[in-house]
DNA sequence: GTATAATTTAATGTATACATTATTCAACGG
DNA sequence: CCGTTGAATAATGTATACATTAAATTATAC
């Protein structure tokens, strides 16, 4: 028996996947009827993914000139990282307010164990990876969808970006203690200092990758 | 000549302004083709513009059940305004950091004048249009753009909230006070003051609101 | 009388044909 | 030769017909 899944959630998933992947180039236009035969489907569900892309800002609809993959700026970086540090620093108090137990933090721990592994063999797709989770679990226990869906999509937008940097920057070991701290702060239950050295976390990250893109000239990614 | 708008553009404009005006009330559902109908024009554009709107947050496609226009709870108010909290802080701190000219600032300034005009008058519709454009002028300067969509994006899902709120909280006089003085730190260029102020005023009223519908026990807006 | 299975129904999901319109390219006039 | 106009073109926007499928309803067995 194959499982009813709409096509439209198909083609989001599979353009997602190409954007993510670099098979759509940022930058790049396509034809919706270009998409719709890539993907084996007719136009109509093509046509309801990129309106959904479209309103999560990884594409541009326009008229005539087919869907554009959108770049990401260093303007458009500083953008995301200044509403994650917002929104992720929200989630860091409110979660060390919900008095969460050691236990119900397992996630988060067991996430910097596995960054901290990772560094050790230089893994950095891994590193990433588990960064990735620590911050959605840190958002998501944070209690408010939608800083939880904000927070995503922001994710997204910058996701190649990052993928690009990451072997750029410097080894990520001072961000490991950073976010020790942060979930010291939580356990303690000691909002006001959850908050801010999150916040101090993703402000230096961010002059990091801005200061990035700039010495590479990296005009967009 | 006629002016090519497309279809639908208009379904989405049609029905944003049905839902916020209370004719397609909260809870309520609605077939694609109903609303089709209504609307004079054929499923394609409505369900585009229904896409839209759920990306939005303003309403859910529930398969088989028809579209259901989303009641907002005192928890969601909570959400929303925690998010706004946020993100109109961070404008306003960069608002002070752009330094902008007490002409760049004129429209904040004729807004609050208008909201203490229309105080006077106890005009609370005219008070709370130029509140919201107060809110939505400072997310402007701030100069981030992601913040100005998520903005607009919250108030839109408070916005039917807020009209019944709006008659039942007491006369927002401290909030006109509490406007002057972050316009005048964003003016000083004092950020971390902009910041702070402005916190504190959308926190409180946050209180008022949450305050407000339980006391009422209005459990959906 | 109740529970289960089969059938009907009604709504969405999808394909396709068509209408509309911005762009392109060519013809024409200056 | 350049600019303007107008037809051709190609893409999106829209309507509609159809397929699919979850829900409702009926029939049937126990």
């Amino acid at each position: 028996m194959t499982k009813s899944v709409p096509n439209s959630h198909l083609a989001l998933q599979e353009l997602r996947r190409r954007i993510f992947e670099g098979d759509l180039p940022a930058g790049s236009d396509h034809l919706e009827s270009e998409l719709a035969d890539q993907l084996g489907m007719s136009r109509t569900p093509v046509r309801e993914a990129v309106l959904m892309l479209e309103s999560q800002g990884l594409l541009a609809l326009r008229p005539r000139k087919g869907v554009r993959i959108l770049p990401v700026s260093p303007e458009d970086m500083s953008e995301i990282y200044d509403v994650l540090t917002e929104l992720e620093s929200l989630a860091a108090g409110r979660a060390a307010e919900a008095g969460y137990t050691q236990d119900a933090l397992r996630d988060l721990a067991q996430a910097i164990d596995r960054m901290d592994a990772a560094l050790e063999r230089s893994d950095l797709e891994i590193w990433a990876t588990a960064d990735d989770h620590f911050h959605a679990e840190l958002v998501r226990i944070g209690g408010n969808r939608r800083v939880m869906m904000i927070a995503a999509m922001m994710t997204d937008q910058v996701r190649r970006a990052r993928n690009t940097t990451l072997y750029m920057r410097p080894r990520p070991t001072k961000s490991n203690s950073d976010h020790r701290r942060v979930l010291d702060a939580i356990l303690r239950g000691d909002a006001h200092m959850a908050r801010s050295l999150h916040r101090a976390h993703r402000e230096e990250a961010k002059a990091i990758i801005i200061d990035l893109l700039h010495k590479h000239r990296l005009r967009f990614l």
